[in-house]
DNA sequence: AAAAATAGTTGACAAAATCAACTATTTTTA
DNA sequence: TAAAAATAGTTGATTTTGTCAACTATTTTT
């Protein structure tokens, strides 16, 4: 490797930063712009995110929804304390061990899951819609294509 | 094009709406780990977008900021007190408006800002350096594809 | 059996964000 | 050009969101 090589190496490093933070500010206006439906909801984002996680796994139990949106304790007890009154999630009690409780969307919750769900789902509709075939399957492409390489990374 | 394609085609939609919201997910969770610093220092994110746009362009007026941002006056306002109450910012009433008045970042608030997007650069540079370089390049080049296909969209 | 760890709840509080009312200008329009 | 409407920014009141620490009741570890 040459002295110009390395320089271009290290040149490109720089560039190739300022480009990835350039992505992260363009996705965060289009993360936020997708939020906004939600936003106008009658639930708030960490409670949508709650209740996916409700929505795609049975029997959760609160400490594992900790671990896996990273959310604090206090703040889900009382979220799901709202849930239950609202009738859309329902606790029981584990057998197993009696500190744990184990978590279920009811019917009612699941539709409100789906509804919101269907509105997301809309959304992206709307956005490839405007796009051609081609187009749809490359921004899909591109979007696999850094999940596989950032998840390498782990 | 045969009825099975047409099939695929359809099929295809719901592939790709799926996907691009398991990405937004996934993305979201990186943006996330990378706003944590930021979440550690004496700025809140909104704080930090603000600064951004005070750094790259002089002479903002709040409004100007608020057409960006689509943040509350208000909230801004008040955002705006602090970081001249912190000597990061200066504001200078328009000569030509008198209703408006333009902000400057400060010596200080540029230094406060650059130590910021340092440690942000260092992130992404923490993450490229555990990547090869092949897939450094494969990275950029899916970011900067999606952003082009999603202008296209305005 | 005692000590340590874990699950979840609760109270107190702090930070973030929204909303509406208000002053002071500037622009529009009739 | 005078009145009305719009705009820039500030301020007060309030709500929403999120954090922290203390606490009870279990379960696990030593």
């Amino acid at each position: 490797m040459t002295k110009s090589t390395i320089f271009i190496v290290l040149g490109m490093q720089k560039k190739h930063v300022a480009d990835i933070r350039a992505f992260n500010r363009f996705y965060t206006g289009v993360l936020g712009l997708l939020d906004q439906h939600i936003l106008d909801s009658r639930y708030s984002l960490p409670e949508v995110r709650v209740l996916y996680e409700l929505y795609h796994s049975v029997n959760l139990t609160a400490s594992e929804i900790i671990a896996i949106l990273r959310i604090d304790k206090g703040y889900l007890s009382r979220m799901l304390l709202q849930f239950q009154k609202k009738k859309l999630v329902s606790k029981k009690w584990s057998a197993r061990d009696g500190r744990a409780a184990h978590l279920s969307l009811t019917e009612k919750g699941r539709n409100e899951f789906e509804a919101l769900n269907e509105a997301s789902n809309r959304q992206i509709k709307d956005i490839l819609e405007r796009l051609t075939e081609d187009d749809c399957n490359i921004l899909v492409g591109h979007m696999t294509g850094i999940r596989t390489i950032l998840s390498k990374t782990k």
